[in-house]
DNA sequence: CTTGCAATCTTACATCGTAAGCCTAGAATC
DNA sequence: GATTCTAGGCTTACGATGTAAGATTGCAAG
């Protein structure tokens, strides 16, 4: 309650430190506060501390700023995190055209395994969000006529859409934050155990090492393409 | 600092509405807490508001202790979000034996979604945990020897089984904290652009809805399976 | 009774998102 | 030049959170 004691420091306190005292860090402290440079600080601060280690507070301190600036350009956290999955969906790089639509699809998805690869602290939260911002969108209209390149009708196009995100979702999930790098339980099963009760995931596990993801996403990716194609209508 | 000026108050300026005061509360108050009632306290929590929602003050009130009791039962908020994991995980009713081993591979996924919808709000965390405790690893040996006995060889079976989990997972995450549900955009773009300029996601539009949800899961679901079976080896 | 231990509670701290409002440099207006 | 306005930054404060440290209780064994 009480603590009315609060020095009532004069702001000049701290100011000496920031807008002129240090002239090496100058030039970064005039730079204006924009969008940009706030959406790359706080990408930077994900990609080497997780979701988790992005605060407006951490923020601010990286940009020479106040957290409380940073509502000038970004209402809320949640505005932030917006921008921070548009960013990343922007990134994807879709491959031109060609001959081959189930190559053209095939690199599509591959585009998009890779961003989640370059930004895998972010990618759970790109994995969930809603693509409804006009970048989004218009990610999620070029997968649609390649998919519709492929399989031939409508319908048949939009489930095969569907299904390949959920395939590309849980793939990119599980190579950047799944089971090698999730939460893990506080006492797992020792490998004793295991190799005495389990047989089969004794046998299999070699195969679950990332030296055989790529392999693993190849397959699993053809399996399903190959699957929409030969369905029957 | 100082303030040394606590006012020790006995504990009874709290005690007597607690243990003895209300006759009502009373049962609930004497049972003693243990990890299974925090276990089932905790999974209603997140069921009816989300991982957000679970505080261990909170846990607290519903269980009419205070947040640091629950400290004795579990060392930290990780160790008990592993025991939901682990909880959710155990609710999985695998398929009887049968004579048809896909349809077996088949009903086991469905019953993992099954377990995804039961606990829509819980599941972000579950698919993203390692199932490495005893329950978790039983879970994955039995899916294991599935998956084997429907595609022949150890390696198949287990890329098999992974690119499986991909698409459980991916389909299970977005129909439970997905599209319709997930975090949405601050400022989503109107109907009247996408119509306009997206003319392939206005015409899938209609098979995204939940009344699609699950034929285009079994779709999907068969998509891989056939194509894992038809793979060349 | 004393002793001891396990379960519970109290207090305190650092950190978080953010509401409310202050301050100041520069642009706009007179 | 003097005035006013305003955008963009800053300070302070509040109520949450996880949890470290330690006090307190109640019951069982000696």
């Amino acid at each position: 309650m009480g603590d009315r004691s609060s020095v009532r420091r004069t702001t000049r306190a701290h100011a000496p430190p920031g807008p002129a005292a240090a002239p090496g860090a100058q030039g970064r402290r005039r730079r204006p506060l924009t969008r940009e440079r706030i959406v790359a600080a706080a990408l930077a601060l994900v990609d080497d501390g997780g979701l988790a280690g992005l605060s407006f507070r951490r923020l601010g301190a990286k940009l020479g700023c106040e957290a409380m600036s940073l509502y000038h350009h970004f209402p809320g956290k949640q505005h932030l995190l917006d921008a921070l999955v548009d960013h990343a969906i922007a990134s994807i790089e879709m491959p031109p055209a060609g001959p081959d639509p189930v190559e053209r699809l095939v690199r599509a998805a591959y585009a998009y395994r890779a961003m989640a690869r370059r930004h895998p602290r972010l990618f759970p939260l790109v994995g969930l969000h809603r693509l409804n911002t006009p970048t989004g969108v218009r990610f999620i209209e070029a997968v649609l006529a390649l998919t519709e390149a492929v399989v031939g009708d409508r319908e048949r196009s939009a489930r095969g859409f569907r299904a390949l995100g959920y395939y590309l979702m849980g793939a990119a999930l599980d190579e950047t934050s799944g089971y090698a790098l999730g939460p893990s339980a506080a006492e797992p099963v020792d490998d004793a155990y295991i190799a005495e009760h389990c047989p089969r995931l004794a046998a299999a596990a070699p195969y679950f090492g990332q030296a055989h993801w790529d392999r693993t996403f190849a397959l699993g990716l053809a399996a399903l393409i190959d699957g929409m194609r030969s369905a029957p209508r």
